[in-house]
DNA sequence: AGACTCACG
DNA sequence: GACGTACGTGAGTCTT
């Protein structure tokens, strides 16, 4: 037979901290609810655990019944300072035995008892009687239950809390707590404790002794102090409160365990009272049939389940969505009462509706919340107002929206969900909201299913395939092209079927995801790596980069110039004018009409002119291929980088936002878009020039600093190959040391042919391609890979078994568990399938590059801030390398800083067998950086 | 929309 | 015998 589970609600605690938690509600009856719906709120989330693995098997709701108990008889003074409950608290008890009888179920309490020994009298009857027990209680009196089959459960913070727990906020074993307790005392209670001993020290003596009598006995032989008086001179008051702190699990049962069995919630019953305290988003849930709840007995795949620390996500089928039930939300009663939802449940789903796609300047039009399956909300805020002739429809001004949802947002014991939460984080930044803690459902999906083929993580594509729902498009509420209009001009009725929606399908996908997370392995990378990063990254969009207008303009002037005279050239060499972007006119030209050889190729048959084959065509003597080599480079660089980015400066802050993309490159890496800030030009000195356009704001300098040879240290590690790791650990240039392995001497010829052969080796190498690069026969290549992997043994293992694995579980794993998926791995066609081999092979290398980069900026604002270098700012990524601004007096510091986080920053999660190296250089811009 | 080319790591 | 030649990106231009 299965785990039998006994749920033992603390419905007094919670009651108190719910009253404080929520704002306060009325009914429809004029009566404060604001505890009650938080209660309710609260059971809800309980029963849509029956089922579920580790779910209650039996369930009762304990409370405090009179106020006089055999402790004060102990100690009259006991809870003798505690003022009475706050006036509009007080008609909400009765109505917390409502509540719980709508459920229908078991509410016990005794009187002369607190909630808390009778929860210890049946933990301790259901321990003898082999069962499992949860305490819904966040007490810390009560954690001196927890032992091996008894833990707590926090619903309002949404924690499960084992000996671990205790440990980390006691500092000692659940056993040991009630001595602790006893020293330290309690103010609210009025349990004396021991004057001047507080938590800290409690543990410690606790720790060091014992037990408290330990402690008592030892203290005359302490060395002088107030606290081995205060010891000797209050053992009495010390002993008496270990007495009270003490719960007393030996009462009679009120009930026998088995009358706590849950039978399942009957849906009539809950539904009266829901419709009498006017609680709507939960009777939507209601209709919705999330509460339908089966009759409990854990199935056998369930109990095999491991158990997520987390609530589980409902068992019972999910109502499917609903669009009638989202409710536009135009009063602060209202928005109070969804506020309320959010505070029950412990998770709220949020998303933003502004009118532009760019975060830095978008404005806020609306927000949407979602609380539960179908119970989700539109908040409008700036609707209506573009056309002066509009009626602007009611909605609540937006500073009040803001004010009331600022606490929820940073509240730690609300969990926000969101899809793409750095947009959100962008837009709510500039309103000085902070959005904490959170879970972002495009991250979660990406670092569950990178490289499966999905287009990507977006939620319409998340909806489609994992809720089977098409979410309404975005275009068919904004229309299209010229027709198309702003958020702010779409009615409410439409915007709120939208926008509650998505975050309705964003509350469902977190559902999914966050068991997935646990089960395939992927929380570490999700927690440690990917989502502190986020509000890392948005911070970083907004901070942005200045870049001097004038000087692009002025290198636009001479690009302009340069392009223009070697148009004409090009045509006069060519004998006609003729369009050189083409590069179909180009091919006519240099193949049909000049006759130069240099054949057909790729399936349209066009002629290719790619930078090869023209530079081919120059060293052969061809002087037109040279000059349209000159002038594509002037052309890109014009059209790409000096135009575009001019076009990119925010009027505002005179600076340049990129946005990064988390979820973009399928190995892990960023990606950056609207400017791409990871492709500006460095390789030939024109291209350079671009860079001296970033800059720093007057007294402050750039600074770069960059991962030296990462991947091929990483290669080094993860293949074991020992030449390769003497040399990183000894400083040696790796080029150089490679060209002496296979070549036997080293010179500029080499060392260049070495270089080309090391990056071959991270991108899977094939002979041809070796060939194609080095310009040398494909056995000649063939020659140089077997010499290669002779002097590097480790390589050709580490390729083998990279693709032998991908090949058997469909993925492949950085050294921080980070997952790529290559389907195509078994693909039937062999060059797919040779494709997916060559990727998997860079993956692992490329991605645990990125996941250290990663773990340094998520560590880096918290390291310069603790070395009092507020004022340091990192802007850029771009793969392995960090930019910064800072003021010039900082530099010294901050280098020192900054080289300690990125060398360390695989530390302590993965111990590499090299060292990583970073360069450092600063300059009044980027270009004069590096 | 897709091919081509080319900028970066 | 044909396939198509290194991994990962994003943007601009031309063509369909």
């Amino acid at each position: 037979m299965s785990q039998n589970h006994l749920y033992l609600v603390d419905g007094s605690g919670y009651i108190f901290r719910a009253y404080h938690q929520l704002p306060p509600l009325t009914n429809p009856q004029g009566q404060p609810v604001g505890a009650v719906y938080g209660y309710t709120a609260m059971l809800w989330k309980l029963a849509a655990e029956l089922g579920a693995a580790e779910g209650p098997t039996h369930m009762a709701v304990i409370l405090d019944k009179g106020s006089h108990t055999f402790r004060n008889d102990m100690y009259d003074q006991y809870k003798a300072h505690r003022p009475p409950p706050p006036e509009d608290l007080v008609p909400q008890f009765p109505m917390i035995r409502d509540a719980t009888r709508a459920f229908s179920l078991p509410c016990i309490e005794e009187a002369g008892f607190e909630a808390d020994d009778i929860i210890a009298t049946y933990t301790r009857a259901a321990i003898a009687a082999g069962w499992h027990v949860t305490i819904v209680s966040s007490d810390k009196d009560l954690m001196q239950l927890i032992q091996p089959g008894v833990d707590m459960y926090d619903t309002m913070k949404n924690e499960r809390r084992g000996p671990d727990y205790v440990m980390g906020k006691f500092g000692v074993a659940p056993e040991q707590l009630g001595d602790v307790l006893a020293l330290m005392g309690d103010s609210v209670d009025n349990v004396p404790g021991v004057p001047g001993i507080g938590p800290k020290t409690a543990a410690k003596l606790i720790t060091e002794y014992g037990d408290l009598e330990k402690v008592l006995a030892a203290a005359p032989d302490m060395k002088p102090s107030k606290m081995r008086d205060n010891l000797i001179e209050h053992s009495e008051m010390a002993r008496l409160s270990r007495r009270l702190v003490e719960l007393k699990s030996d009462m009679a049962l009120p009930e026998p365990l088995d009358a706590l069995t849950l039978k399942g919630i009957p849906e009539a019953p809950l539904r009266a009272f829901l419709e009498h305290q006017g609680f709507k988003a939960l009777l939507n849930r209601l209709s919705g049939g999330a509460a339908k709840v089966a009759p409990t007995s854990l199935t056998q795949d369930a109990a095999a389940a491991p158990a997520p620390p987390m609530a589980s996500p409902v068992a019972a089928p999910v109502a499917p969505i609903d669009r009638s039930a989202y409710e536009t939300v135009v009063t602060a009663d209202a928005l109070d009462r969804w506020i309320a939802a959010a505070h029950g449940e412990g998770i709220v789903a949020i998303d933003t509706e502004t009118d532009s796609l760019d975060s830095t300047s978008a404005r806020l039009v609306g927000i949407s919340l979602a609380t539960g399956p179908n119970a989700a909300c539109y908040i409008p805020v700036g609707h209506g107002g573009t056309d002066m002739f509009a009626e602007k429809p009611e909605q609540l001004p937006l500073d009040t929206v803001i004010e009331k949802l600022r606490p929820l947002l940073a509240d730690d014991s609300v969990l926000k969900v969101g899809q793409n939460l750095k947009y959100d984080m962008t837009v709510l930044a500039r309103h000085g909201i902070t959005i904490a803690p959170f879970d972002d459902t495009i991250v979660m999906s990406f670092d569950l299913d990178a490289g499966k083929s999905l287009a990507g993580h977006g939620m319409d594509e998340a909806a489609r395939v994992h809720l089977d729902h098409i979410c309404i498009a975005f275009k068919d509420v904004v229309g299209s092209g010229k027709n198309q209009i702003s958020f702010a001009e779409v009615p409410l009725d439409k915007a709120t079927a939208y926008a509650a929606e998505d975050a309705d399908v964003t509350l469902r996908l977190w559902t999914i995801f966050k068991p997935r997370l646990h089960q395939e392995g992927a929380t570490r990378v999700y927690e440690l790596v990917d989502r502190p990063l986020v509000p890392v990254i948005a911070t970083m969009e907004r901070t942005g980069i200045k870049v001097d207008r004038d000087h692009l303009s002025r290198l636009s002037g001479e690009f302009a110039d340069g392009i223009a005279a070697l148009e004409t050239e090009i045509h006069a060499l060519a004998g006609q004018p003729f369009a050189i972007g083409s590069t179909q006119q180009l091919g006519a030209i240099l193949f049909d009409k000049l006759g130069l050889k240099g054949g057909k190729k790729g399936k349209s048959g066009a002629y290719s002119t790619d930078v090869t084959i023209l530079e081919k065509l120059k060293a052969e003597g061809s002087e037109i291929s040279g000059k349209v080599l000159d002038w594509r480079q002037l052309s890109k660089l014009k059209s790409t980088y000096t135009d575009a980015l001019q076009a990119q400066i925010n009027p505002v802050t005179g600076r340049v936002h990129t946005s990064y993309s988390l979820t973009g490159a399928q190995t892990g890496r960023l990606s950056s878009t609207d400017p791409n800030l990871q492709n500006i030009p460095i390789r030939t000195e024109t291209g350079r020039q671009i860079r001296h356009a970033f800059i720093a704001e007057p007294g402050n300098v750039i600074l770069a600093a960059d991962y030296s040879q990462i991947e091929l240290r990483l290669a080094a590690h993860m293949a074991d190959v020992p030449a390769l790791r003497e040399a990183f650990a000894a400083g040696e240039d790796i080029h150089n040391r490679t060209a002496q392995e296979l070549f036997g001497t080293v010179n500029r010829d080499t060392r260049g042919r070495a270089k080309t052969i090391n990056f071959a080796i991270l991108y899977g190498i094939s002979r041809w391609g070796l060939a194609a690069r080095l310009e040398i026969g494909a056995d000649e290549a063939q020659d140089m890979i077997s010499r290669y992997y002779e002097r590097f043994p480790g390589i050709s293992v580490y390729i083998n078994e990279t693709i032998e694995k991908a090949r058997a579980q469909g993925y492949t794993e950085t050294l921080f568990g980070r997952k790529t998926w290559f389907p195509r791995i078994t693909a039937p066609l062999q060059h797919e399938r040779q494709g997916a081999e060559r990727a998997a092979i860079n993956a692992p290398i490329q991605g645990t590059s990125a996941d250290i980069i990663k773990r340094a900026m998520v560590r880096m604002g918290p390291a310069l801030e603790a070395a009092g270098l507020d004022r340091v700012k990192m802007l850029l990524q771009v793969h392995d390398e960090l930019v910064f601004e800072l003021p010039e007096g900082d530099v010294e510091a901050a280098s020192a800083v900054i080289r300690t986080v990125m060398e360390g920053a695989a530390e302590p999660m993965v111990k590499l067998s090299v060292p990583l190296g970073v360069e450092i250089g600063t300059g009044p811009s980027w270009g004069a950086a590096h």
